[in-house]
DNA sequence: TAGGAAATGAGAGTTACTCTCATTTCATGG
DNA sequence: CCATGAAATGAGAGTAACTCTCATTTCCTA
């Protein structure tokens, strides 16, 4: 979920021919380009034209692999980890409790699979770019439904309840202030310890 | 909050001159060609271009009312009233108790101000259209910060703190789903005991 | 190695939004 | 009641993020 600054490197192998191997470094060459640009000029000012000139490719070519610019920041492919986990967990363990393990397992997998000012950078313009930050909530909502699922899964319950989308949604929700509390304060301390904290919260409130 | 499907109506009376009373009336016309034509065509089909002149405006002018297309359709005035409900209740209450009383005392107030068409309209299209559920998104973060005011001036807490935030958001997150849920299953039931199932989960889990 | 499919590039078009400047419309003090 | 200033509007040009289409190149595979 990109509500967790997770790693914005490339999904898996589905056939490694030539072809995909291009696809990933293309991938790859627009989003480096996109920080870098961004570092240099900030969001606003970046513009997909000089993405696409910045990593050799036009910009037709860039929205063919980002539907939107904010997605190019923002992209992740942290959910499927996340979900993959999820269910390796022992069904009869408390959902949050899955979630503090998954947590403290696999948050550095996020993390760490790219340069660490690279998720620096992306949860600061989470936080300070608006269209960024909508974008993250938007796919707050993904996540979210991902998290039905594993409720619905493990309860019996149907994964569009209500009370299942509001719990999901609290679970999701405190992960993704974590974050947001972690970049506004300069990214001190341990995002993990922080997401426990969020966790604590929706368990026992205030 | 947007998230509440709340109303639409204009502010109040700053001065009651000529050139108040007009604003308003602009306000609210192009509002008002906002969901006629929505209704007519579907919200990507209608343009700025096509509002202002079925609300006899210049597009400029409607850019001066509305900084997006997206807010002439969320655009709410139910923050304030939340406030001041919430702020006029017993200190000692717990806050989730407040919200329970201010959602039954108040959220009329919100759907009937206006045609409850244009209520339904505006939920189906937080749920449908990509772009107004992340605007939607985004003002959920202004009741979030409204609610963690609240939550400071009565626990004494710093209202940035990462559990009352987190607290704040599973709140004011609940009563969105619950605006959705209700958008989703073709506006059922009562929209105030989708709120009060909701509240409910937030207190005591699944 | 030829044929087909996938990926790319080029370019035109749409639309939301911004800025500037001239014009109109209202408020108000003399 | 009118003149002066301020606020609101309109007109128009400009930007940039997308979208679509079509021709071309690049790779895969039989």
């Amino acid at each position: 979920m990109s509500a967790m600054a997770a790693s914005a490197q490339t999904p898996a192998e589905p056939k490694v021919g030539l072809r995909e191997r291009k696809k990933i470094k293309t991938r790859t060459a627009i989003r480096e380009a996109t920080y870098r640009l961004i570092m240099e000029q900030g969001y606003d000012a970046t513009t997909v034209e000089q993405i696409a000139e910045s990593a050799e490719v036009s910009p037709s070519t860039v929205f063919r692999y980002f539907p939107t610019k904010e997605d190019i920041v923002l992209t992740d492919e942290f959910d499927p980890i996340l979900e993959r986990e999820l269910r390796s967990r022992p069904a009869d363990e408390s959902l949050i409790d899955s979630l503090r393990h998954v947590i403290d397992d696999s948050l550095h997998l996020a993390l760490e699979s790219d340069d660490p000012e690279v998720s620096r950078l992306r949860t600061r313009l989470q936080v300070e770019v608006p269209a960024v930050r909508s974008r993250m909530m938007e796919s707050m909502s993904v996540t979210g439904d991902l998290m039905c699922r594993v409720i619905a899964d493990r309860t019996g319950r149907d994964a569009g309840d209500l009370e299942v989308r509001v719990y999901a949604m609290a679970l999701v929700g405190a992960m993704m202030e974590a974050t947001m509390y972690w970049a506004q304060h300069d990214h001190e301390g341990e995002l993990r310890d922080l997401v426990m904290r969020a966790l604590d919260t929706v368990q026992h409130g205030l």
